[in-house]
DNA sequence: GAAAAATTGATAATCATTCTCAATTGCGAG
DNA sequence: CTCGCAATTGAGAATGATTATCAATTTTTC
């Protein structure tokens, strides 16, 4: 069953409607490629002229990562990120610190051994988080480059030498 | 070297002063066993009528991260737990979603095939995160108990059949 | 088409953390 | 010991992504 099915079964299962807005919102993930954050999507909505308010997004979002089709990610600091989870399997991130790109990666060897440590605990898995932070292959060949968009903006912390008082 | 000497090594080293709040921050946390969050510091400090601003503990912590001796555990949502690191090597964490209890675990293997997957991808791997989250073994058992401390709160999300309107 | 139920959007609220900046403290040099 | 500069502190304001409120609107049901 496509996504839109998926949903309009989740949606009914759950008593819930489907909306114009729900529709704009699934129609506008499924032709996005790769990851993306809440904001991404508010601007291509505002952009389009067809605005979603925040709460509607950010309520609709919820579904959706609740119905499976979208996966969250959630950053350290900083929004969150999502990405379609249409027919795709389990995967987990590489993130990389200077450009903020995020590198998928899946191991079932991990998955395996990972189960197994549950198991043994007596855990009962209902989700995971596996985050591998650093450079990827381009920015740690380059010295310093690319950290506009992913800077670390950390607490208040001046290197000394350069105080202005 | 003790937890005092490597933090004052850092300090010294950063041209940063031991100063008397940051001396009493590093104790409290050493006689701290398992994993506490700022809020739990800070009333600590209240308490003791010793009381230290927000503002410095947040430092502080920050640059015992820095140094090493704390590490600092990022959750989806709420705040963040911190858990000292004075001799002890790495380690993941197992959430009880219910209770909130934090169990740790440690598996040579997963480090190992993480390390071997960075490489395959280039990646330079500076720090990570594993999370499983799920039912511990206690709250798995009983049906549905010990939810207030770590309640959920998610978005506006209603089930239908009990709207006010 | 009317009533019932769910949804939307504008706006305010949360809340942990970070920033600002004037007042204070630590510490090496003299 | 005392200066003086750089680092630190604390009080309070600011941040910023997300969530809550609630009246107005849309969907679905009968």
């Amino acid at each position: 069953m496509d996504a839109a099915g998926r949903f309009a079964r989740y949606l009914a299962s759950h008593r819930l409607k489907m909306t114009r807005s729900r529709r704009a919102i699934l129609e506008e993930i499924l032709s996005i490629r790769g990851h993306f954050t809440a904001d991404d999507l508010l601007d291509h909505f505002r952009r389009r002229g067809r605005e979603v308010a925040p709460a509607t997004l950010y309520r609709t979002l919820a579904r959706l990562v609740e119905a499976g089709l979208v996966h969250r990610i959630d950053m350290a600091k900083g929004q969150a990120r999502y990405e379609p989870m249409f027919g795709r399997h389990h995967h987990d991130h590489m993130i990389c610190l200077r450009c903020g790109k995020i590198i998928e990666f899946e191991n079932r060897e991990i998955e395996r051994i990972q189960a197994a440590v549950c198991r043994r605990k007596k855990f009962r898995l209902l989700e995971h988080t596996h985050q591998l932070r650093g450079h990827c292959a381009g920015c740690s060949r380059t010295g310093a480059a690319a950290r506009s968009a992913f800077a670390s903006g950390g607490i208040d912390v001046r290197s000394p030498g350069r105080n202005p008082s």
